[in-house]
DNA sequence: GAGTTGGGAAACCGATCGGTATACAGGGTG
DNA sequence: CACCCTGTATACCGATCGGTTTCCCAACTC
């Protein structure tokens, strides 16, 4: 019935992978994550070529939803600027959460202080494509310069991000959204 | 005659943690620690009471360079303004160096993931402190909220330190500076 | 010269690291 | 039935982890 049960070695072991490194970091270490997962290294050696290029397939299946965490259903209604402080409101809720430790990716890039791993390259496509969604919409929003607004709005995304993450930043009080907005502003942004 | 040679043993592991802490993260261990400091083992257990009490002593060692180094060599003239935008452009310099890694501090509250490690609470302090050091210039500057501005400039200093360290942004062209000048005008600071 | 002390070299502890290899149990297909 | 294919369990590899201990030498004091 249930199809819970059933979940593939593969699915178990990113699922494990992707829980674990986010809550205790890079150096997990591939006995505890076999073993959290209920599968063998063995197996594990044949599904993926080391732990390195497990790490990145873990960040790799978690992205889709990731960013559709941060996406805004789309109504055609809603202004660039609502879809900008759509997705720093889902910062601000999600940093409220107990077990939040900031973005996982920029978590990565900062603790593999090595930008060739392979896991790098996926979290930096991730925060690409997050600035690239914001320039776009600083662009339909009239921005004077739509690329330095959405550099702009990546310095708050993940400096709010890392802050609440260590715990030394609270952003219930919505800090994010407010300085975006005001960054919107000063950007001419309608 | 010269001194370099004389550096007592405890000051040469200090040293040395603070380098390899920074350059390879918190992960280092002790064997690579005392053979770069060229210090044995045995000494430095009876310096400091373990690792973690280690890594603490050196993020507070390094602590009065790192402020004095965002700290504008004080002219009663400048404005609050200015000692604000003074940090900013000392990390725009800083972030150019080929080996800057981001904000030490930062860096040890995300890799470290445990809020109660000892080396957490110096990075939470020497944090604390910087915020602070706006709060005041926002306060002398007549911000509308200097507690909220305060907060603000911090979302974008440790964005800043993070994305440039992690090599996804570079400030040469004064992103920081530029955004906080924003700020800081919507602010209402003169 | 005798005694004390600081500190380096290195062995050692049990645990764990990433990674490999061997052995075996279960499920399909002929 | 035999056959193969997955996947688990487990032992193993050399290396390293944090931490302790022993040995010994060189510099200092008396």
């Amino acid at each position: 019935m249930a199809t819970t049960a059933k979940a593939s070695p593969r699915d178990r072991l990113l699922d494990a992978a992707a829980q674990l490194f986010y809550r205790d970091g890079v150096s997990i270490g591939v006995e505890a994550l076999c073993r959290s997962a209920g599968v063998s290294k063995r197996s594990m050696y044949q599904l993926f070529e080391s732990n390195d290029e497990m790490l990145a397939a873990s960040l790799e299946r978690r992205r889709a939803w990731y960013e559709a965490q941060l996406t805004p259903p789309d109504s055609a209604s809603d202004t660039p600027r609502e879809r900008i402080l759509y997705v720093f409101r889902r910062l601000e809720q999600a940093s409220a959460a107990p077990d939040y430790r900031g973005c996982p990716y920029l978590a990565v890039l900062v603790e593999l202080k090595d930008t060739e791993h392979p896991a790098s390259a996926v979290a930096r496509d991730v925060k690409d494509h997050l600035e690239s969604g914001f320039r776009t919409q600083a662009e339909r929003g009239g921005a004077r310069d739509p690329r330095l607004l959405a550099r702009q709005l990546m310095l708050v995304f993940d400096g709010a991000g890392a802050r609440a993450g260590a715990r030394i930043e609270t952003l219930a009080d919505g800090l994010a959204t407010g300085t975006v907005t005001a960054l919107m502003d000063a950007a001419g942004m309608k």
